[in-house]
DNA sequence: TGCGATAGAGTTGTACGACAAATTCCCACA
DNA sequence: TGTGGGAATTTGTCGTACAACTCTATCGCA
């Protein structure tokens, strides 16, 4: 089990550690190592790569902190079995209007989802808290805040009440995309009152749903409060779109800013 | 900007790099050093900790891997913008009945609304993609196979039909942790001959809303489809998923198993 | 013969020193 | 004042040495 390496003519210019990092990955996921397999010795890597153990360890650490191998004294380094990938969008995405639309797209289906399984669900408690949420929110609105953060913790305390960790998880992760589109669209609002009468009438059907425990209700009345809310986007100012989305972009792509990593 | 580092308490047992790097991550985003902040030297860093300057380059390339900071010969070591986190379900979650029924509650929200998409925004290509899929399902299960993949294809025909990138990893996404649960409950549904009719039944509902462009009418077939499975999940043999719950459960989180990373 | 203890080889973890390569800074000079 | 160039700084790579740990095989004893 030898490695054959094309590893001479891959990224002459990168830092050697990364290279033969790649050239392991594609190894061990390209030649079907199974888990559990030991791999060379350090010192069999440094010579079969020709460098130095330095680099060998460089490259193995960057692989042990990816979880694809690991590492114990005295005995080797062993492939482990490759896990479910994480779910990635990918920073820099969230910055043109067609892909936030996309974004409230998913949104619109969680939400529904969350308010139908919140009208099923919802204890006392709940109840509670989503009402001390709207009412945060209107008070953060009222004292001229932005409310973004009223905003989240509402629907947050609507997708607790379904309790469903993953849908709630996967909220959440989405919203960390969106508050950054809705700073975006956040001068387009702020200058509509309309709009934010509307939004507030739009949750209070949602909660209305939750509490007469109507499924369908709830289901409806969030999936329309997003299809309005790209209704909203749809109508921002599409220069003002432009210009924040490259500063944003940049914002959220500087890590390849450096060209080394 | 010194270190105060309450790094000689913490975690006795483990190696030298890893502690290091705890304590750095926890310098950078528990001391708020912004992006772009130049850290100390490695010979510097060497000294603070009282290790070697093997130790901080492991540790600082652990957190290179990480994305957290880069560092540039000649230059120094300098702080990265923190990306959103990727969303993970962590493994072994997907075990227990219960984690099973509260992951097809979000598949229900997402398949009901790339079914809705779909008849929407489905052109004739997309179409034939989708009766393509469906007759090698068929096929597949004609002749004894258990069609999990074909399954999978067919429902991603309908999610790409959607045209939006985001519901189609989400979807893929939670795929992965899904057909590891379809094998689990496939000994309950190949004694079940009725469930199969049923199950061909329910897709070609969906198909048939899909190709009328009946949009409300997609989104209720998908999502009934995903009832009907939560309730054949239901109807599974308690003992079973026991018994293979575990050997998931161990193949899954099999990265644990050797003590040291 | 069977079995456990032990010595040894093998492997990763840590340390130290040296030089190469890239960058930054400052000063002399025009 | 502006600019070129060299010195100082800093990370990248190399080599060696030893410590800590693991596995194996041999030896001694019952």
């Amino acid at each position: 089990m030898s490695i054959p390496l094309s590893f001479e003519a891959m990224a002459p210019g990168a830092r050697l550690a990364d290279r033969v990092a790649d050239a392991l990955l594609a190894q061990i996921d390209g030649g079907g190592l199974q888990p559990g397999h030991k791999l060379p010795t350090e010192a069999a890597l440094a010579q079969q790569f020709n460098v130095s153990r330095t680099v060998i360890r460089e490259a193995v650490a960057r692989l042990k902190s990816l979880g694809r191998v690991s590492s114990r004294q005295g005995s080797g380094i062993f492939v482990q079995a490759a896990g479910i990938p994480p779910l990635s969008f990918g920073a820099g995405v969230a910055v043109s209007r067609e892909a936030v639309v996309q974004m409230v797209e998913l949104r619109r289906a969680l939400e529904a989802e969350v308010a139908g399984l919140a009208a099923q669900r919802r204890k006392p408690a709940d109840l509670r808290r989503i009402r001390q949420a709207i009412a945060a929110l209107d008070k953060a609105v009222r004292s001229g805040g932005d409310g973004v953060q009223e905003d989240d913790a509402f629907h947050r305390s609507i997708a607790e009440a379904a309790r469903n960790p993953f849908l709630l998880d996967t909220l959440q992760y989405l919203g960390r995309f969106l508050t950054v589109a809705k700073r975006i669209t956040r001068a387009n609002e702020a200058r509509r009152v309309d709009f934010a009468q509307q939004v507030r009438e739009e949750h209070a059907r949602i909660v209305q749903a939750i509490e007469a425990a109507d499924t369908a209700a709830a289901r409806l009345a969030a999936s329309g409060h997003m299809d309005n809310a790209i209704h909203r986007i749809e109508l921002a100012d599409p220069a003002f779109w432009q210009q924040e989305g490259e500063l944003l972009a940049r914002a959220l792509v500087s890590r390849l800013k450096p060209r080394a990593n």
